[in-house]
DNA sequence: TTGTAAGCGTTATCAA
DNA sequence: TTGATAACGCTTACAA
């Protein structure tokens, strides 16, 4: 690999000319600029980025630390965010967090040691103080799927409640009486805020609660199978179930074709997230759907733009849930 | 943040015995390097790894390129490269190259300016002279997912010929005569190696090979569904389908379903991959396995291994696939 | 066992 | 518009 230096004697400058041409940084005569090009590419010279960061103290690179690294729903966000960052010419470091507190800890430290300029953040285990604290540690980042005080515009997430909400009105309107809901678990924000929605969708809507008809999972489509049992045992009869997300959905779709129900006509189900399966589940699942691709694109921008002051369109989002209707969900018998 | 040489102060050490604790790179006195340690913990020091990596000609940061970052294939292989890489205290960059020659090669060439002491790759759409071209200039890599001549030692891949056979052998041996076959793209070498498996065994059980059960996806839901259709227009009967992969089985079967067969009674399938989903595809999908989790630690621990020499146990794979058995394969009525 | 000092390949300040 | 040159924070011969 040639150096910065070899390219200035070639082209016969300085090696700050030859910086300047690279960084466009000021003005350079259009002569000397095509000599060094000219250099440059004789050379086939690249740049070496370890050098630039240590000089100029920025990596041009932003970590993103996620839960889970498989699943469609992390998938497509992390997707969006590479083709994002990858675009604005940004290296892209990544690490799982597992929604473990230390875990994740350890993962933002890793990545700020490595000099991450900004961070992008889907945790869901550390607490908000230390979120708070990082911000006065100086460093730039987003935080996705999660509402913290004092952070509110660096915070991407949508409307987990207003979704809830819709899953359980939608029930109701095409006639569903007695609905049963399996949660994701009771230390995820997201779940739990889409749990009260429901709840409060039954309460503007005059129907009973009964406590069994509420399961508590964790989001895995085992728990979702397990859940459809518990409620089904449970001997209180519903004709509707919605679940906290598509994977338990499918779960729960499974347990109750094994017990010999026949979907849509004697259960519906409404999932939520619009995860990639959803679509191949029979019946087709009908579910809220998350904007996880434009949450991710924006996240990304709002990165690029408060990190290196790069203006970009996509720095708002509709943090809306949006229902979309399958088959899994029909009037009851 | 406090450098080397600020500690170098407070301990009243010269800066070299700093990095010598740092690294236990030469013997420090037990004395001093206590000195040392303290003198770093009062001040809260963190190496700054861009330094450490431009002095030392190591990043450690690896670089991956995949052709996608969602689908549960991709993820799970993720998953265990970053989980492999991680314990080993390497940082890992990600690029998606989408399976397009220039954006993988851009990828690659992006992960390479950023220092990365090896790359794993994930690579389908650049030709096998660049890979060769790439071991000249001396860039540490796997190959995942492919076999080039002259890079055989540095590649991982299952063995697509011996899977394919045995979905058409089983379906066979279950009683099928006439199987309908959706391949992957033809580009796909993966792909062409699962079709060659399947025709060779109808070929070995003297079965007739009709051009008109034979179709081409590309490897997606959408051209699983599609697929199915024009097999099914094509007027020849078959009770066995076997697809390339279970995202176009998942298709497939829907589009069975929208045209009134039963499944499995009037339709058996099988997949390939073992993808997350195919457990929740109804009936459950019988399936190929592709040991995709196995091939993410090894070629990680290979890296690790021929890059900085770190010793494991894990370098060997078993590159059979295996039948996984669920609902979707029954014997013809 | 420890220290000195020359890199590593850039950027950026200051003069010219 | 250009050139010297001092950082940047660490590693690593080479000496002591």
């Amino acid at each position: 690999m040639s150096t910065i230096y070899e390219v200035s004697k070639l082209a016969g400058v300085s090696s700050a000319t030859v910086s300047r041409v690279m960084n466009n940084s000021s003005r350079v005569s259009p002569n000397t600029r095509d000599k060094v090009l000219k250099a440059m590419d004789e050379l086939g010279f690249r740049p070496n980025s370890i050098a630039q960061s240590l000089a100029s103290k920025r990596s041009n690179s932003i970590g993103v630390v996620i839960s889970e690294l498989q699943g469609s729903y992390y998938g497509m966000l992390l997707n969006e965010i590479e083709l994002t960052l990858r675009s604005a010419k940004k290296h892209v470091m990544i690490a799982a967090g597992h929604a473990d507190a230390a875990i994740e800890e350890d993962s933002i430290e890793f990545l700020l040691q490595r000099s991450c300029d900004a961070l992008i953040l889907f945790v869901e285990a550390v607490s908000d103080q230390y979120l708070r604290d990082l911000k006065k540690r100086g460093v730039l980042f987003t935080l996705i799927n999660r509402q913290v005080e004092g952070l509110e515009t660096q915070c991407l997430s949508i409307d987990n409640y207003q979704g809830g909400y819709m899953a359980c009105q939608k029930m109701i309107e095409v006639g569903h009486q007695s609905i049963a809901y399996i949660s994701g678990p009771e230390w995820k924000l997201d779940a739990m805020e889409r749990l009260r929605g429901h709840r409060q969708a039954l309460k503007d809507h005059k129907l009973p609660i009964h406590d069994e008809l509420f399961f508590t999972g964790d989001y895995t489509e085992y728990s979702g199978e397990h859940g459809f049992e518990q409620l089904y045992k449970s001997g209180i009869k519903f004709s509707g179930l919605v679940c906290g997300n598509d994977e338990m959905a499918a779960g729960a779709i499974m347990a109750a074709r094994h017990l010999g129900l026949a979907l849509p006509d004697d259960l519906s189900v409404i999932g939520f997230d619009d995860a990639y399966f959803s679509r191949f589940i029979y019946p087709r699942l009908t579910t809220i759907k998350n904007p996880i691709k434009e949450i991710g694109t924006v996240s990304a921008n709002r990165v690029l733009h408060s990190t290196y002051g790069l203006k970009s369109k996509n720095l708002e989002y509709d943090n809306q849930p949006l229902l979309i209707a399958r088959d899994s969900l029909t009037a009851p018998k």
